[in-house]
RNA sequence: UGGGGCGUGGCCAAGUGGCAAGGCGCGGGACUUUGGAUCCCGUAUUCGGAGGUUCGAAUCCUCCCGCCCCAACCA
């Protein structure tokens, strides 16, 4: 991308700004810092792609740091996956993989030094009393009856903290700072919590533990961090995270806020995606209706897709809910140039093709891609009996219907234009059958000049394979579930549709899972792990694009 | 309500005093052995609102309105 098409963003400009002044000797060390109690979602890969993207573009580098301050949420099992998905995507962070925990000591060690400055207190209040203390938003707070005690006395206190002799929630450090700030995390913010968990790290050797606010600038100050891009939500902990940093005195990294991305039709918090994944209302984080990247992996989302997404929907500091389709218009554009194509009848319909001989069968050369000529070419066989789409047969066929109804003609893709002779009912008046004959001199599909609007896909009976396909829709029927009352009545009943008796061409059954492909007509599909030799499982991951759909929904 | 942010077409989003980019979506057309893809064309006399400054304002000033975030020993 050249200077004048690449979209600005403020942060590039803050950057730039930056190398302009010479403010960090024209060095970008970002880092992306993840708390390891949940899966990376769509949001966290437009957070990645920033962090790691300014780091990239500016020559700097990124780090990986897991905020684990807090033992009781966190887990390796996150941490493990949070490094997968990341790489997933496209990233890495080289050597720099961090721990707010690896600054423990440091970060005691600097308490310790706010305390001899007189900067920060222990504090005897229950978390009830401090929330009682801090006042409103209209109203200030109040000095906790502890926060003159004196230097010797809080050091005293604070290390026995450490050592443990206090009970959980007994005592914590607090910043001494202003507690009639209109700033209400500046009313003397806890530092330090007793919690005598183990940590998955750091194992029983710590009993308290910092706070985000404390760990965090500090972390970023450690490893030389310049530019510490964060969501919103912390604008206003920005003057905290610049009070530590200037009662340290020690290298001052620039916190820099911007919007988390939002997308219609789901919901992205931690709280709600946890939920879901609790009560059973999906088969798990990876489930491919859930917006994590190990859902959208399972889906058949291509990393390529995600970061041209992340990269088209912008960075700025406006509230915004970008639309689903945006999305699936990045997943189709990638796909449409990558994925092979394959023939596959997702609700099968008998076709019999009345002339051509039993028993005989050919095979016809079809294109694998045709935006991609190295793609090159299969084959795939013919025969009397065949299965087409249900829905491309229709009687009586409505207006402008291209496809096959009793006399019609249509092409069946790369083999013979038919024409439909009649129709096979059951006794509830079901289709159960279509009759046609075909035309011996449109092998190939060649029309020779003759007009024949519809070309519809088709499988060998005899040779396709039987296979389960996965129809996904929108886990919430609502554009902002966010926003419903209640956000059980939104859910989508619908989301997921499987169809247990699809039939696909012979080359789709050696897929191997997570291959993806283009089905005609019908959309992209990824081949899932649940496939079983000889029986593929296929995730639709998008539509594709269905003017005709438009046309019919239209006239009613 | 005190503080911090944000308001440009249905959804994102450029624009930073000189005559409203682009993408998605939507509508129309061309082409087509995927009603796919591709290619054209159309889609804000107007930038939350009202005043003001200026030859000229989405951009500067004033006031007003709306939305989001903050009162965890979560991050």
């Amino acid at each position: 991308m050249t200077d004048e098409t690449r979209p600005s963003t403020f942060i590039r400009d803050i950057i730039l700004e930056h190398n302009r002044t010479g403010r960090f000797g024209g060095k970008v060390i970002t880092r992306f810092p993840p708390e390891p109690n949940g899966h990376l979602h769509i949001g966290h890969a437009k957070a990645i792609a920033i962090d790691f993207g300014m780091a990239r573009e500016f020559g700097g580098r990124c780090h990986l740091r897991f905020d684990d301050t807090n033992p009781t949420k966190e887990s390796q099992e996150y941490v493990d996956g949070i490094m997968r998905d990341i790489r997933w995507l496209g990233f890495d962070w080289g050597p720099h993989l961090y721990h707010a925990s690896d600054y423990f000591e440091q970060l005691y060690q600097w308490a310790e030094q706010l305390i001899r400055a007189g900067k920060a207190y222990v504090d005897d209040l229950s978390g009830d009393e401090i929330r009682e203390y801090r006042g409103t938003l209209t109203e200030p707070g109040r000095p906790s009856p502890h926060r003159n005690r004196s230097v010797e006395e809080n050091l005293d206190l604070f290390r026995r903290m450490r050592a443990g002799e206090f009970e959980d929630g007994a005592k914590t450090l607090r910043a001494k700072i202003d507690m009639a700030s209109p700033n209400i995390n500046l009313r003397d913010p806890v530092m330090y919590r007793i919690r005598k968990a183990t940590h998955q790290r750091t194992g029983d050797a710590w009993c308290i533990y910092p706070m985000y606010d404390w760990a965090h600038g500090q972390s970023d100050s450690i490893e030389g961090v310049t530019h510490s891009m964060c969501s919103l939500e912390y604008e206003d902990h920005r003057p905290l995270y610049d009070w530590y940093l200037d009662a340290l005195g020690i290298f001052h990294p620039q916190q820099i806020e911007f919007a988390r991305l939002n997308v219609s039709h789901t919901v992205l918090s931690k709280r709600k995606l946890l939920q879901l994944v609790e009560s059973g209302r999906v088969r798990g984080w990876d489930d491919p209706r859930m917006p994590t990247l190990a859902g959208l992996r399972r889906r058949g989302y291509t990393p390529e897709a995600l970061r041209d997404f992340a990269e088209r929907v912008g960075v700025t500091k406006s509230p915004n809910v970008v639309e689903l389709a945006y999305l699936e218009h990045c997943l189709r554009e990638d796909l449409n140039k990558r994925a092979q194509r394959r023939m596959a009848v997702l609700r099968p319909l008998k076709l019999v093709v009345e002339n051509y001989p039993e028993g005989q069968v050919e095979e016809f050369e079809a294109v694998n891609n045709p935006e991609d000529a190295s793609a090159g070419t299969r084959k795939v066989p013919f025969s009397r009996t065949l299965y087409i789409e249900q829905e491309d047969f229709r009687d009586p066929p409505p207006p402008k219907y291209f496809r096959l109804a009793p006399g019609t003609e249509v092409r069946l893709r790369y083999a013979y234009i038919v024409k439909c002779t009649g129709v096979g009912k059951d006794a509830a008046g079901n289709v159960t059958e279509v009759r046609c004959t075909y035309d011996p001199d449109s092998r190939g599909g060649d029309s020779k000049g003759r007009k024949v609007k519809g070309t519809i896909h088709w499988v060998s009976a005899q040779h396709a394979v039987e296979s389960e396909v996965r129809l996904y829709d929108t886990l919430f029927t609502v554009p902002k579930p966010d926003d419903a009352e209640d956000y059980e009545s939104v859910l989508n009943p619908a989301s997921l549709e499987v169809l247990t008796g699809a039939r696909v061409e012979p080359a789709l059954g050696t897929a191997a899972p997570g291959e993806r492909f283009q089905f005609e007509r019908t959309g992209y599909f990824a081949v899932d792990e649940d496939s079983q030799p000889g029986r593929p499982v296929f995730n639709r991951a998008v539509g594709l694009r269905d003017t005709w759909a438009k046309i019919e929904k239209a006239a009613g």
